[in-house]
DNA sequence: GCCAACGTTGGC
DNA sequence: GCCAACGTTGGC
């Protein structure tokens, strides 16, 4: 892979009950909008961070096990969560409209499902991944920031290593 | 603008 | 099921 200095690193929650990276692998083109984000600080990145060609961990929260299950890449960067102003949407905000939106969403494609999760306990006792957003008490945040290191760590924990 | 109450997230 | 952490709401 040519390399991607300006490429940024990301950690997507979803609760697998709810959006697996099953039902991602399933979906044409193995492609989907990444909709429901309802929180600011998570909106805020999607909208102004993310970019096309950024790498994703796909993280399975609320699940036995707790683990990264795969890898994707963000294919559009950020625009309004139509969702919002669906009512008939799992999260629908009505403040939201087409002409004011307040959420954003990416595209995301599926890269790679791991054929061995990398479960949270291996990343809670892996050397380097200390200061891991997702492994720090009481963060919620569904979308996090991946530092190039933690992100080649868990690739290579994933035994896909460069 | 403060802050108590409340709801949600999510690991354990 | 428990509960800590955190965000949001709303009265004042």
């Amino acid at each position: 892979m040519p390399s991607q200095p300006d490429r940024r690193f990301w950690l997507f929650k979803s609760e697998p009950e709810v959006f697996s990276i099953d039902h991602l692998a399933g979906c044409p083109s193995q492609t989907t909008f990444w909709d429901g984000v309802r929180n600011y600080q998570a909106r805020n990145m999607l909208r102004d961070e993310v970019r096309v060609g950024d790498g994703v961990l796909f993280y399975h929260s609320n699940a036995e096990p707790l683990a990264i299950v795969g890898l994707a890449r963000v294919v559009r960067a950020g625009y309004p969560d139509h969702t919002a102003w669906d009512p008939e949407s799992a999260h629908p905000d009505p403040k939201s409209t087409p002409e004011k939106p307040i959420w954003s969403m990416v595209d995301i494609a599926l890269e790679t499902r791991f054929a061995q999760p990398v479960e949270r306990t291996t990343l809670a006792r892996t050397k380097g991944l200390e200061k891991m957003l997702l492994l720090q008490r009481g963060s919620r945040l569904s979308i996090q920031p991946v530092t190039s290191e933690e992100w080649r760590i868990v690739l290579k924990l994933a035994g896909r290593g460069a």
